[in-house]
DNA sequence: TTGCCTGCAAATAATTTGCAGGTGA
DNA sequence: TCACCTGCAAATTATTTGCAGGCAA
């Protein structure tokens, strides 16, 4: 199994509970908080959700964000590829962004080796609501 | 005076603390957390500074961002530029970055209205360290 | 076997909130 | 005057950590 391999090539021994987290993160293919991922497992400790995720992010193997205003932390898989999410201001739902619109920034005296963005806006569905509310104070 | 102007404007009273807030984020220009704020007053309360913070943002005064893996929050004037910041992955130091190197992305249903931008790096004093710690070792 | 893992509960740290008194308009 | 502000202390919330037992290699 992928899993399997990907955690003892980073020298972690392969527990049932990491397991189940790599699993989750590799289901829910977005960024997921200690809590989310909680709430999925049957019932494992969440001191040990959280140990697991520090320690995956320390072996370059998740990246720990914070979104918007949030004051929480969310994890994902590094899959080598380069994402980007876009925010509904309305309704916090995240949606995945595949290309990347900024342009390589060259800066004066700074060695640039990434970087992240966040697109803010408003889905589908909370726009054509806001579009009936304005409709109806008219 | 133009914060008196602000504040009265937003339909805030303009009290000593709410100015003292003010005057401490247009000089720092950068974002400051909470704790930043308070170390540069005089005894006000922490518990005010976030409420004058909270108050600022609700108004559109201030925006309220967390920063890489940072476990706070930072407030900084929108001061209707545009900003985004360098930050430096050794020691920390965040640096302004006056142009946006981000193409006005067109996302399919989902309308755009801002975004955020953090790029990463090494600053030249620690790209400088890096190097010396690097010769070390040969 | 043995050191790395995990669960539980207690400890931290940032932020929020209730309440009583203070102050700007 | 009076509603809005502020300080203080206690409450909340997310995250971390100590300790004792458990499991992978």
């Amino acid at each position: 199994m992928e899993i399997n391999k990907i955690l003892s090539n980073a020298g972690l021994k392969c527990t049932g509970q990491r397991i189940k987290v790599m699993e989750i993160l590799t289901a829910a293919d977005l960024p997921m908080s200690a809590e989310n991922i909680h709430a999925l497992t049957d019932g494992m400790s969440l001191s040990t959700v959280y140990r697991i995720a520090e320690k995956l992010c320390e072996k370059g193997i998740l990246s720990k964000n914070t979104i918007r205003d949030s004051d929480k932390f969310y994890y994902e898989l590094i899959g080598g590829a380069h994402r980007h999410y876009a925010i509904c201001l309305s309704c916090g739902q995240m949606r995945r962004v595949n290309v990347c619109p900024v342009a390589a920034p060259d800066i004066d005296g700074f060695t640039v080796t990434g970087h992240k963005l966040e697109i803010y806006g408003y889905c589908a569905e909370c726009e054509r609501q806001k579009q009936t509310a304005k409709k109806r104070v008219l």
